[in-house]
DNA sequence: ACCCCATGTTTCCAGTGGAAATATAACTGA
DNA sequence: TCAGTTATATTTCCACTGGAAACATGGGGT
């Protein structure tokens, strides 16, 4: 029988691994990922700053567990945004590329981890997978999108990289602060905008 | 006269300013953004690390400082290329943008500090003004690239703001390593092959 | 019942950026 | 010429960081 009555905290956490990402992301969102530090995230946990060794691989291994969760989530936003748009190619499209800026912009810190080859090992396996599953989003918006109906094996690719390399800039830029207010209108341009039509494609 | 032959270092060394950021731009390239380190660079002039608080202000300063001069060399490659490009306007549109990737995969911890929010100043005005020098030279070859022919009066920046989207986006992918060999070449493709053909502006 | 080992803690260390006080020398004007 | 002022650089100190190493804890398998 413990001595007292408080609640004791027990010597082992249970979950730790998803509970150090998790806090991970919460730091990330209030307070940038300067302030992603191992002992920031051991500390909103209840730990202490040496723990999260046993489950990644040092301060960038955490860093690298959170943007695959980050991935996740991403992913999840473009097919959130697909999930209500109109059944047609330009909907679609519209919709999946908007979530993808959308989810730059109300998640900036997380999004440049993402990205960012200083915070994270981008040959890890689970990073990986996740980002495949971001791409593949994109993939499927792409699938008629080649501009050039060329017969070379390597076209529909093509097309992916070309509508992932634009809507990836666009929000990259918009985050650096470069898409700034139109003189004209006194509002931002928006991925749509931006984007060519291809509905010569359709 | 002075005491002995040795050259005598001088207490002031002269062009401190201007060393610090080419010293940097060498720690940059050959150790990464990581090992730029206000005690680095310092060390490297061979002065104390509180030496460039006289004119920057502090890492973050010297950082954006260093990103200045990187965003001058960048416009340059750019300039380069088109200055060795055929006069058709296809033949520059690919040389500017070749000279922006190139510029990435040559130099990518200088282009990566160029665009990273976390380490530079983003409302410098010096950083602005070389930033601004960049995107003119974009802004230059595709000043006939407006897709829409509309008569909106922001066509113009339409255009530009997509091909810049391109890419930047192009480069960052590339940069975190997105931009594989392709199974059917066993090359990875490259920012021209992803262009969508404009020729019908022409 | 025992022991192994996964999981956390404590302690220590080298390295970081920055603040504050101090040293040096260049410039300024009488 | 020579002080006084100012720009430049140093020294010292501090809080903070990630990681290594030794140690503590207790759950789970035999």
């Amino acid at each position: 029988m413990t001595p007292s009555d408080q609640p004791k905290k027990p010597y082992h956490h249970g979950a730790l691994k998803q509970a150090l990402v998790l806090a991970g992301i919460e730091i990330l969102e209030s307070e940038g990922l300067a302030a992603l530090s191992l002992r920031a995230i051991a500390a909103r946990v209840g730990v202490s700053h040496t723990a999260p060794k046993n489950h990644f691989d040092g301060l960038r291994g955490l860093r690298t567990a959170i943007a695959t969760e980050g991935f996740v989530r991403h992913a999840a936003f473009m097919r959130e945004g697909l999930s209500i748009s109109a059944p047609s190619r330009k909907a679609r499209q519209e919709a999946a590329m908007q979530g993808y800026v959308r989810f730059a912009t109300t998640h900036p810190h997380l999004f440049r981890l993402m990205f960012s080859t200083e915070d994270c090992s981008f040959d890890d396996p689970a990073l990986l997978e996740a980002a495949r599953q971001s791409y593949a989003v994109l993939a499927g918006i792409s699938e008629r999108l080649d501009w050039d109906k060329s017969s070379a094996p390597d076209a529909q690719r093509r097309a992916e990289l070309m509508l992932w390399s634009m809507v990836h800039g666009f929000a990259t830029l918009a985050l650096a602060g470069y898409v700034w207010p139109e003189a004209s209108t006194g509002v931002p341009l928006t991925i749509t905008q931006i984007m060519p039509d291809f509905g010569y494609l359709e």
